[in-house]
RNA sequence: GUGGCUGUAGCUCAACGGUAGAGCUCCGGUUUGUGGUACCGGCUGUUGCGGGUUCGAAUCCCGUCAGCCACCCCA
């Protein structure tokens, strides 16, 4: 029996990369005061399908009639969940509000690398202030973010555009209103079909490949100079890019769309996000009339990255070694002296450490070999010399006797 | 959903028509209280699954399932 497809087993050393991510999420969103939320994994597939909520990820829903009869699906991406909750109890909560969530979402489509049926998801969303200045701390957030993991302005950058710009330029070229959507869906594909191929599809619209295309390569997006500026001042000016040819599958964003990347490599991109005023008012039936901007960060294309990186996974690695199963493992030396090495096992536990010792007889130097494995800082030898032990650092194999009444106090000075 | 490649011990792979092997891992040992090396020994496979061709198939053919890659799209 294996998993599904597109569906993994996570084992120890996959789960502790995975709590290595999570807990630099958590801790990046912290920084910038949200909270965490979670919701239902399980939705009626009708909030998907709702006014403007789903867009391409339609064809990709999970979807199946439960016991009851009900349409339901699978999340594919949590913020229809937000909006629902936020839209349900909004007054409870002042504003701006600033949540996140690490969830399981899915998606039903073909496997690859960095993508997969069901995978962990960061999401940020800044809701209740329509202003760049959210836009500039939800963009700012997540380049800390990556950040976080070591990743610098060689590695990274944010692609930054704004749907208003295109509404303006759909306006001024006489695209009816019905048929934005699939407008703004040819410009998201454009840069990677043919020329023939985009002349042909915005034939119907009366548009020149060449009128768009210059469109684009001006770069010029008026409506970014205050969200430039204070990401200028914040010093992360560097690592963002204006550049009109992002649009974003989602349907419900409706003003600044951005899309993080890595500049190394050919992966798809690591995070994207955007403004989505009239979701929330779409998804209540305008009882909750909330601007709100956010984005999502998949587990999968980040873990990816970092192994593509140098300095990002020497980062996690030493992380992920400083979180070793077992800190300090007990060696006994002399069976006879069992008891003395359990009280202290415990002694030491509810001071804190991570501990291990042999359940059974073992002879020294497997024990030494069990401590090394475990990822053990110190080796406690416990042995004739008692109430003495014997501290060794494993790292240098520095050796020093100590009382067993001093063994915690410095254990505790060690530690830093 | 479309196309290409792949599928052999827990892992990485070899054998490419004559009835399966190596390295790593794991376990044990190299006599008595000190660890990543070295040496010795041991375990594990209906060769993804089902059919076909053949005296004989891991090896050829078909189907199916799964994985990888590209497209598609996105995290």
């Amino acid at each position: 029996m294996q998993p599904l497809p597109g569906f993994r087993d996570l084992f120890p050393a996959d789960f502790a990369r995975r709590n290595y991510l999570v807990g630099r999420w958590r801790e990046t969103a912290r920084r910038y005061g949200f909270v965490e939320f979670d919701g239902p994994t399980l939705e009626s597939a009708e909030l998907y399908r709702k006014k403007n909520s789903g867009g391409e990820i339609l064809g990709q829903l999970y979807e199946f009639t439960d016991k009851g009869d009900r349409a339901v699906a699978l999340r594919p991406e949590v913020t229809p969940t937000l909006a629902r909750m936020v839209a349900a109890r909004h007054r409870d909560f002042p504003k701006p509000m600033r949540w996140f969530n690490v969830g399981t979402c899915f998606r039903y489509e073909r496997q690859q690398r960095g993508r997969l049926r069901e995978f962990l998801q960061f999401n940020c969303d800044l809701v209740g202030d329509g202003s760049p200045a959210a836009d500039a701390e939800v963009i700012a957030l997540l380049i800390d973010l990556l950040r976080s993991f070591g990743l610098g302005e060689g590695d990274f950058a944010i692609r930054l555009s704004d749907r208003s710009a295109w509404h303006d330029f759909m306006a001024r070229h006489g695209v009816e209103k019905d048929r934005t959507a699939e407008f703004l869906t040819i410009v998201d594909r454009m840069e990677k079909m043919p020329a023939e191929k985009a002349a042909e599809l915005l034939h119907p619209f009366g548009i020149g490949i060449g009128t768009l295309r210059e469109f684009i390569a001006k770069a010029e997006i008026p409506a970014l100079a205050p969200l430039l500026a204070d990401l200028e001042v914040r010093g992360l000016r560097g690592y963002v890019r204006p550049d009109l040819g992002v649009v974003r599958g989602l349907a419900y964003y409706t003003g600044v769309v951005f899309e993080a990347f890595a500049l190394h490599g050919n992966l798809r991109a690591i995070a994207g996000g955007g403004r989505y005023d009239r979701l929330l008012a779409d998804l209540s039936d305008g009882s909750a009339d909330l601007p709100a901007v956010g984005f999502g960060v998949g587990d999968a294309v980040l873990l990816e990255l970092l192994n593509e990186t140098p300095t990002a996974k020497a980062m996690e690695d030493a992380a992920l070694k400083a979180d070793a199963p077992v800190q300090v493992y007990i060696v006994i030396a002399a069976e006879e002296r069992r008891p003395e090495a359990l009280a202290l096992a415990q002694q030491l536990r509810e001071a804190g450490w991570r501990v291990g010792f042999p359940l059974g007889v073992e002879k020294v130097g497997k024990q030494f070999g069990a401590a090394e494995g475990a990822g053990a800082s110190h080796a406690v030898v416990i042995g004739s010399e008692w109430p003495v032990v014997k501290v060794k650092r494993l790292a240098d194999r520095h050796e020093k006797e100590v009382a067993k009444d001093a063994l915690l106090p410095w254990l505790a000075d060690s530690r830093c």
